[in-house]
DNA sequence: CCTATCTTGGAACGCCGTTCCAGACATGTC
DNA sequence: GACATGTCTGGAACGGCGTTCCAAGATAGG
């Protein structure tokens, strides 16, 4: 591994696991998660494919370090004071953004185990619980309900992104969604026949938020 | 597409998107995602790969039809009766139990948009929704918060499942598990530290439904 | 300068989803 | 019965994927 002989001079064209993952997120941006090879990325590197292996050993490895570049150069500064709800909402916000930004990190966080920078993410909702008096007990089935929400619905928005050309105009996509609401059986379907309306005008992030604060409101009533 | 033509005498061994997919269904309960392929599935039905495609349309399609067929035949009958937030737990639970059951199912759900089994699940979500008087305003923001927990935590908890081979015993995981916790540095990682115990303790199924009255608190609340 | 180690990059392997197509099969018509 | 027709099968083949292998180039120490 490429653990010491890092500062010696080196040709300037040199590989490293930094440049291998920055180039991997860039391709990741502009292609999404199928647009990222090991074919590709040795290309854009001008290099082939047996090299990145010897920086990095699968292509899980690659998305994971991928992952944590991503989100952590996302979460730099961060409003690390005021009430902990405004806390917590603050950094659920950084996430929502950062998956909306990046869109395949929302497939690749909700795969393995919380581990990195997730695990910071985690601790520091932890922390905010805590600080909220949420008896011991059930700190920890808060602060996972809060992660899996916010896990899910930035995963669940980037789904929704990723099946439409980035052209397209995001009140007609909604309108035609709408109008498919609209047009099921009434009978069968009273509840999605009704709301097909807060569907069409509903803002994404301002609907996370409010998720939020609704497991907000249940673990201060506990 | 065999639309017609179908209640005719045909040889015995005929091939159907029903057997095709009920095939496709107990491969991806045997060997996981991974495990389904177009090759492994012709060899299991003693054909080619091309007589599928007669069939089926492509993979996506498949794997829809499998996501569909598993999770209607875990939603047969259910209480549909009973006070509404008791009605959205046991649908919840009908869901988690799904997905603990045919881990694929978390992945596969939360990936396209609701449509299929999973939009009518959010419809009786939603019907319980307006039953409990919830207003109007607040309806579709309080099912997908819903529906959003529910599907992120059944899937969170197949990707744990998936990680560890059948036979592996569970206490012994969380202990490992909770150790690694508990070995964090407590400066940096005060949170996580403190409820290692919680962790290697904890029931996923109970935790889960704590985490859906924690949302129906504050639904309650709103 | 020589040698041992680090690093590269292209060829090759086995597998994937998918397409193509020759032909088996059942059926309706004379 | 012979034949034409549309339905259905299954094996070969295509391009691309993650990954492995290894000969050769680059670099550092004696």
């Amino acid at each position: 591994m490429a653990t010491r002989t890092r500062n010696t001079d080196r040709r300037d064209d040199a590989l490293s696991k930094e440049r291998i993952v920055e180039a991997a997120v860039a391709m990741l941006d502009e292609a999404g998660e199928s647009g990222l090879t090991f074919r590709a990325l040795s290309a854009r590197l001008q290099t082939g494919p047996g090299a990145i292996y010897w920086h990095v050993a699968n292509k899980d490895e690659l998305l994971a370090a991928a992952t944590n570049a991503a989100l952590t150069s996302g979460m730099t500064a961060e409003a690390a004071a005021g009430p902990p709800k405004d806390v917590i909402r603050a950094i659920a916000l950084i996430m929502f953004d950062a998956i909306d930004e990046h869109p395949w990190l929302g497939e690749q966080l909700s795969r393995g185990p919380w581990q990195g920078v997730t695990l910071q993410i985690c601790e520091r909702i932890g922390q905010q619980i805590q600080a909220m008096g949420v008896p011991a007990g059930l700190q920890f089935t808060s602060a996972s309900a809060l992660m899996i929400y916010i896990l899910g619905a930035a995963r669940q928005n980037a789904a929704n992104a990723r099946m439409h050309p980035p052209g397209t105009d995001r009140a007609e996509v909604l309108e035609t969604h709408a109008a498919a609401w609209r047009g099921l059986d009434p009978e069968q379907f009273p509840f999605l026949h009704d709301i097909a309306g807060q569907l069409r005008d509903h803002d994404d992030r301002a609907q996370f938020l409010d998720g939020v604060n609704l497991i907000l409101a249940g673990v201060g009533d506990l």
